[in-house]
DNA sequence: ATTATCTATAGATCTATAGATAATGC
DNA sequence: ATTATCTATAGATCTATAGATAATGC
C-alpha cells in the first residue's frame, strides 16, 4: 500500500486543507483525527506518518488558514492597491456570509480563544498570522505613518470583536446591528486621515 | 446520603460557581463534568440531579459568569456614576491581569467563538450577556444618545477583539502593544462627544 | 416515601501505536 | 530495504445512567 513521494505530498496537502476548513468550522477541540482523515479520504492510522501529533497538525493547518486569507488580500493589493484591498477585506469580514460560514474565513475569529489555551507551537502560528494581518491592514490605512500600528490594532480589534459577538448572538436583529454598525465604523477608520 | 433542600441548593450554587470559573479557564469543551464536580467537592454521579445535561450547566453558569461581571459594573455605577464605571471596566478589561487570568473576567473573550457552536440554550445565555453589557456601556458614553448603540458596539468590539488577539499572541511585546493601543483608543471613545 | 449523593459502569468517543500489507526507490 | 497506508486496538478520556445508601420531609 506504499504510495510515491508525490502521492504522499499530495495527501499531506489534502489533510492540511481539510484541517484548515474543519478547524474553522468545528473549533480545535471538536476536530478529531478520525473525522479529519475521513474528510481527506484516508483512514486515521496513517495520520502519524504525516504529523508528529495533533498539535503539530493544528499549528501547520492554522498557518495554512492564515496563508489563504493573506494570499487573497495580497492578490487584491496587487490588482487594486492596498486601500481598496483593505476595504474589500473589511466588507467581506463583516458580512453575513463570513458570519454564517467561517470555513474559508478568519482563523482568529473561529479559534482565537481556544488557541490561547493550546500548545506553544499553535500559539506561534496564531501570533505570526495576527502580526501579518495587522501589517497588511497598516498598508491600507490613510492615516500618518506613525499612527498606523495603533490604528491597525483599533481596526483589527473592532472587526474581530464584532464578528465574535455577531456569531455568538442567536438574535438575528442584534447580530445584524453589530455587523452593520461595526462595518460603518471600520470603513471610517480606513479613511480617517488624522 | 440524602441532604436537605438547603444543602442541595448550596451545592447547586457551588457547582455553578466552579463551572463559571472553569469554563473561562479551560473553555467549554475542556471542562468535563467529572473535573467540575471534583472542583465542587462532589462526585460526578450526582451532577444529573442538578442539571439535565452539560448544555444546561454551561448555559446557566455562563449566565452566572455574566452576572458577576455585570454586578461589579453596576456597583461601580451606583458609587461613581456610569462614566467612571465604564472607564474602570475598560482599564480592567484591557489589563495584563485580565489577559493572564480569565477566571473572573469576560465570558465572551474566553468562550465566545465556542459559544456560537453550542446548543441554542447556551447561545441564548451569551446573547443576553452581550446585550446587557452593551447597554451598560451605552450609559457610560459621552456621545449623543442616538449614537450610543453604534458607539457601544465600536467600544465593545474593540475591547473584545483586542483581548482575544492579546491572549492568542505568544509574543509578549506584541501582546502588550495590542493591549495598550486598544486601551488608549477605548478611553478616547468613552470621552468622545460627537 | 422521597430524594441527594455515592459507586460502578455502559457506551461512545479520542489520541496514539502496533503490526500487516504492498508498492516505491535504492 | 524502506515506507505510506491499512486494520485493529490500547489506554484514556467523556457524558449519562443504574442501582445502592442513607437522611429528609411528608
Amino acid at each position: 500500500m506504499r504510495l510515491s513521494r508525490e502521492a504522499k505530498a499530495q495527501h499531506h496537502e489534502e489533510i492540511t486543507a481539510a484541517a484548515s476548513k474543519m478547524l474553522r468550522e468545528r473549533g480545535i477541540e471538536r476536530t478529531s483525527v478520525v473525522d479529519l482523515m475521513q474528510a481527506a479520504g484516508l483512514t486515521h492510522g496513517g495520520f502519524y506518518r504525516h504529523f508528529k501529533s495533533k498539535d503539530e497538525l493544528v499549528a501547520s493547518s492554522a498557518a495554512k488558514a492564515f496563508e489563504e486569507v493573506v494570499d487573497r488580500f495580497e492578490t487584491r493589493t496587487e490588482r487594486h492597491g492596498p486601500k481598496a484591498a483593505l476595504t474589500a477585506y473589511v466588507l467581506e469580514y463583516l458580512s453575513d456570509t463570513h458570519r454564517d460560514d467561517p470555513t474559508i474565513g478568519c482563523m482568529v475569529s473561529a479559534c482565537g480563544a481556544e488557541a490561547s489555551r493550546q500548545a506553544d507551537v499553535v500559539r506561534e502560528a496564531f501570533t505570526a498570522g495576527i502580526r501579518k494581518l495587522l501589517e497588511l491592514a497598516e498598508e491600507g490605512l490613510s492615516c500618518a505613518v506613525d499612527k498606523r500600528t495603533e490604528r491597525a490594532i483599533e481596526l483589527g480589534g473592532l472587526m474581530l470583536g464584532a464578528l465574535v459577538m455577531a456569531r455568538a448572538s442567536i438574535d438575528a436583529a442584534l447580530s445584524e446591528t453589530i455587523l452593520s454598525d461595526a462595518k460603518r465604523r471600520a470603513l471610517e477608520i480606513i479613511n480617517q486621515e488624522d
